[in-house]
DNA sequence: CAGCTGTATTAACATTTGTTATCGTCTTAG
DNA sequence: CTAAGACGATAACAAATGTTAATACAGCTG
């Protein structure tokens, strides 16, 4: 737990100062929590207003949509997820996260992050560039659905993630990339070699 | 030109107080042009450093992917557009913008941010604002894309931005929503009714 | 005015992707 | 240990989407 707080502050350290009594303050707010293998980590159907950080395990970010869903979203160690627009327009979010295995978290309330904006002396700094990095993500989805076949979305996938593509059973990966999972499948078995 | 600079200030004093002083300096980053219908006003190949404001006109983002040409954006009169991502990340950018129309604009060099980010006393919060506000439009963009079929996504589209469906030529909005015009145009007339 | 260019529609066909169902293997709960 | 369920591979078929080509029409340009 303590490990773990001690990650997240050198992690938003890397951005801003963060001074001791300000961090004292700023953690105050973290839940820790563990979660096993397949729990709801937060259910759709109200406004989001935590950040998770995975301490340890991988957490999945889904929707679902008519009845199958889609993933969104994996976050592995040592990175968090969230449904930031939820929280930025109070509205209601749709998004479940769950743990894919036995998993350790640092739910961070949107009251630490308020608390950073108003009160630490580099809190917007730290906002903008949270933002910044959070932004470069979906950008990077976006431009790889648009002008990547679904093959070359999972190589990149594969290539990038090597720990999630070890660890996330592959249907999960077919919805991530938004493809079917017996056409993953096949791409895998058909078209690898074609590469 | 100063019509369209006080849009700007206005746009940005939503998001945070500046002082007469502070919005002396940053203007005075800015560059007012004009270009002509078709005209490019960014081409590809190096770091993208201005903020674009369309004072007047539509401009078109895209990015050339083996041959054919991939709209990702359709910046509307007092909006903006830029690869954000480029200058974050110092990083060549392959988007390319252009003239939709006749179009006056006003570029906003990265510097005039970068003023505001260390001297203006609330530069930090615009920054996340707009980092935000950039985010927002990514992640609902993402969202269709997963959950909608084609058909919905222009039905989306014309229904959130009338002005660009009426102004934009119907292959540039099929560019944008990932299909092919002859597809689009094949959605229009057959399966509207469907709806 | 005549021709050119850009744009949209349509048809025919090819390719990609989804759906459903079945099977074998492996994991997991009891 | 055993039964149920989760997972991935495969096949057959259906639906969605892309490609190419032909045509029509409008707007521009010389």
């Amino acid at each position: 737990m303590n490990e773990a707080y001690d990650k997240i502050r050198s992690i938003f350290q890397k951005y801003i100062d963060i001074s001791d009594e300000e961090w004292q303050k700023f953690s105050s707010y973290f839940i820790y929590e563990e979660y096993n293998k397949k729990d709801i980590i937060r259910d759709e159907g109200s406004i989001c207003t935590y950040l998770y950080f995975v301490d340890k395990g991988i957490l999945r970010k889904y929707y679902i949509d008519d009845g199958d869903e889609k993933t969104f979203h994996f976050a592995m160690e040592n990175t968090f997820t969230t449904d930031y627009e939820s929280y930025l327009h109070r509205s209601i979010s749709y998004f479940v996260i769950q743990a894919l295995e036995a998993s350790s978290i640092v739910k961070i309330p949107m009251e630490a992050l308020e608390y950073a904006y108003s009160s630490m002396e580099h809190g917007q700094k730290l906002g903008r560039l949270l933002a910044e990095d959070y932004l470069f993500i979906f950008s990077k989805k976006i431009k790889a659905i648009y002008t990547k076949t679904p093959l070359e979305r999972f190589l990149s996938f594969k290539r990038d993630f090597p720990d999630a593509f070890e660890r996330v059973p592959q249907h999960y990966i077919a919805s991530y990339l938004n493809i079917s999972s017996v056409h993953l499948s096949r791409l895998i078995h058909n078209d690898m070699q074609k590469v």
